[in-house]
DNA sequence: ATGGTAGCCGCGCTA
């Protein structure tokens, strides 16, 4: 079983970029996050010509989230029950005995800010759900845009970083409280390349310069950390023309 | 120190 996350930034956009996608790759599943439009124009008809379902949570202008999936995907659950969100961040559902969490984690501009706090708060009601959720699931698969580098190797240059936002020890500390609820890192399972990245910004030939950061995450729940036989960012979509500023990242599991 | 780019039913906001 193969599962992905991408941040396509703009669906609508992204869509050739997603087809080609799962034509080559193949993925099992994949969590999307920036959808960037409405429900009723979600581009079903497409993806259903390519094989798959699809469950969403959409909203205009930003965030939304999707399953994309070539099994049935049942149970949905749309956002989290413990942290009422008017922004469309969390899809959950169950595909193959895997429960799946799409999630896009606030980005929080900068530290101190009210968007940084309402990042925080975001994730303490993130965590509370997820501990009841691992119980009632115990293989789970957390996918998505957490929007946090969670160590130094995940970032390009860790001096000018320190402390800032995506770096910021609270951010990182919710990620360990992420991991410390019994999930696993799914790139670090394996030996990778280094300067390995998943986002880089637009701006100043970030991707050119591989001026990047890790901050799209696969954390698998112990049982699926154990079937876990490979995993990686594929750096191909962020090469082709008008990319999203996102490559999917992805794992295998046995 | 600022600004650079991309997406959105843009005319600023979010990333």
């Amino acid at each position: 079983m193969k599962i992905a996350a991408w941040n396509v930034n703009s669906l609508k956009v992204r869509l050739p970029h997603l087809l080609d996608w799962l034509a080559t790759e193949n993925p099992d599943v994949i969590c999307l996050q920036e959808l960037k439009l409405e429900d009723d124009k979600f581009p079903r008809a497409e993806i259903e010509a390519a094989g798959y379902h699809a469950a969403f949570f959409g909203q205009k202008t930003y965030n939304g989230v999707a399953l994309i999936s070539r099994h049935p995907i049942e149970d949905v659950c749309l956002g989290n029950p413990h942290y009422p969100d008017e922004q469309k961040r969390l899809i959950s559902g169950t595909i193959n005995g895997v429960r799946v969490v799409s999630a896009y984690i606030p980005n929080g501009q900068a530290v101190g800010s009210e968007k940084y706090a309402y990042k925080l708060a975001w994730l303490d009601g993130l965590i509370t759900w997820l501990g009841e959720e691992i119980k009632a699931h115990p293989q789970l698969a957390l996918c998505g845009d957490y929007n946090i580098a969670p160590d130094d190797r995940d970032v390009h240059d860790p001096k000018r970083w320190t402390g800032e936002i995506l770096c910021s020890e609270p951010e990182r500390h919710a990620f360990q409280r992420l991991l410390d609820l019994g999930l696993t890192d799914s790139f670090r399972l394996f030996e990778q390349p280094e300067k390995t990245f998943s986002w880089w910004d637009y701006r100043m030939l970030g991707f050119q310069k591989n001026l990047g950061l890790r901050i799209d995450h696969i954390l698998l729940s112990h049982p699926l950390a154990g079937r876990c036989t490979a995993a990686g960012v594929d750096r191909a979509p962020r090469k082709l023309e008008r990319p999203s500023d996102h490559a999917p990242v992805w794992a295998t599991l046995d």
